[in-house]
DNA sequence: GAGTGGTCTAGACCACTGT
DNA sequence: CAGTGGTCTAGACCACTCC
């Protein structure tokens, strides 16, 4: 007994992109109204609303009232990134981790940290994450002592910042940026790569209701990578 | 008069994210359910649903039947990487864009793809995107003949084969991965970088209905930013 | 002005899972 | 087995925007 249950917003999303596929439905072309499709599909309109929703949130859709929805016609899709923490990023592997403060100082925010704090004290660190005992990451960071008077007192000898601060000021906003730079003396040696060599850098920014609070600097070497699927 | 309207999903957002803020709750804690928290905040529960379901899609929250939700105790946080064509990139920065076809052959799947097709015939290319006259990214790509048969007669000459697969073969599954790499010279060539610079790379590869369909790496000189907020 | 998506509600049943 | 989230429904009103 084949047991056809109902259709469930899932069904929609298969459904519609299956249309999609076959081209029932092409790039540009206005596509049947929420109501028209619940009645088709036999299920309520809020079910073609989750699944048409969700499908123009990734960027396969796009839907104006009024004008009713269509296929993307230049499609933007939308991966999901995901960020963990790097001591989870380690042990995912399966691999020990352990983290070495290297530099720590309390300085005048640098011209660097222009763009996002005028003026102010800053903590300024440097750090070594290691996964079984090899170089993982290469970690600089400056955190706004305006925006986070507690790291003041904090020595972050046993914590990484990354860890004490997603515990002292949670749920921030963010921006990162990727690239491909070149090694520094300094972070080859820490990485243990060649002079020169290219790193992956990830630089993030993060606020907290519009207070700026933390800038850091993220090295890896030239065998990381990062993956998102969509 | 205060039009203080009904309590939207958006408010009981603001309202959770305030309340972690405020450390009324905290990581790893569980908060109230969803019937007593719509109770509490004058709503449906749908409501509650809503906000408590995407914000677990972001990472902030967790959520497990039976034993509720839990502020994210070690968050992975989710970013949303927008993926544009790389026309639409080229364009947004108000720059000329161009295509040339470089290299264009039909051979037998080399030795590298065999993690992702056993055997049979691909197209091979290599392209260089360019804005304002300057080059931007050098892509190599083989697309599956098995996959696709109709690009045995196209000749990518004057469209690209991102632009030309998005229409043939649209919202396919994708994996993509970054990385830091060291150029060939004839990378580095071609993007007018110096011997061994540094270029991002991003690698895309392809499916549709679980049958392979290209795979892409995609050069950039070290001046590009990837850049994602969250 | 009229049609479309955006959202909310009240109620219901179900699926999973901790105890 | 009982409590929680997961989802669906039918109906409603609203906001936007194309015509």
């Amino acid at each position: 007994m084949t047991a056809v249950d109902r259709t469930g917003y899932r069904d929609v999303r298969e459904e519609i992109l299956r249309r999609i596929r076959v081209k029932i439905w092409t790039p540009g072309v206005v596509m049947p109204n929420e109501t028209d499709l619940a009645a088709e599909l036999g299920c309520a309109r809020a079910t073609v609303n989750r699944a048409m929703r969700e499908l123009a949130e990734e960027g396969v859709l796009e839907r104006k009232r009024k004008a009713g929805t269509r296929v993307a016609a230049a499609p933007v899709r939308r991966a999901q990134l995901k960020i963990p923490l790097v001591r989870a990023e380690v042990e995912a592997t399966r691999a020990k981790y352990a983290y070495q403060r290297l530099d720590h100082q309390i300085l005048a925010a640098p011209a660097d940290l222009k763009r996002y704090m005028n003026a102010g004290e800053v903590v300024r660190l440097s750090c070594l994450h290691l996964a079984d005992d090899r170089p993982y990451q290469v970690e600089d960071r400056w955190i706004s002592l305006p925006g986070v008077p507690a790291a003041r007192s904090e020595t972050f000898s046993d914590v990484s910042p990354n860890e004490w601060l997603v515990k002292e000021v949670p749920f921030t906003d963010v921006e990162v940026t990727f690239s491909a730079q070149t090694a520094t003396d300094e972070i080859a040696g820490l990485l243990a790569q060649p002079k020169a060599a290219p790193v992956f850098v990830t630089e993030r920014a993060t606020w907290a209701e519009g207070a700026f609070i933390t800038f850091a600097r993220l090295h890896h070497p030239q065998t990381y990578r990062m993956t998102a699927r969509y």
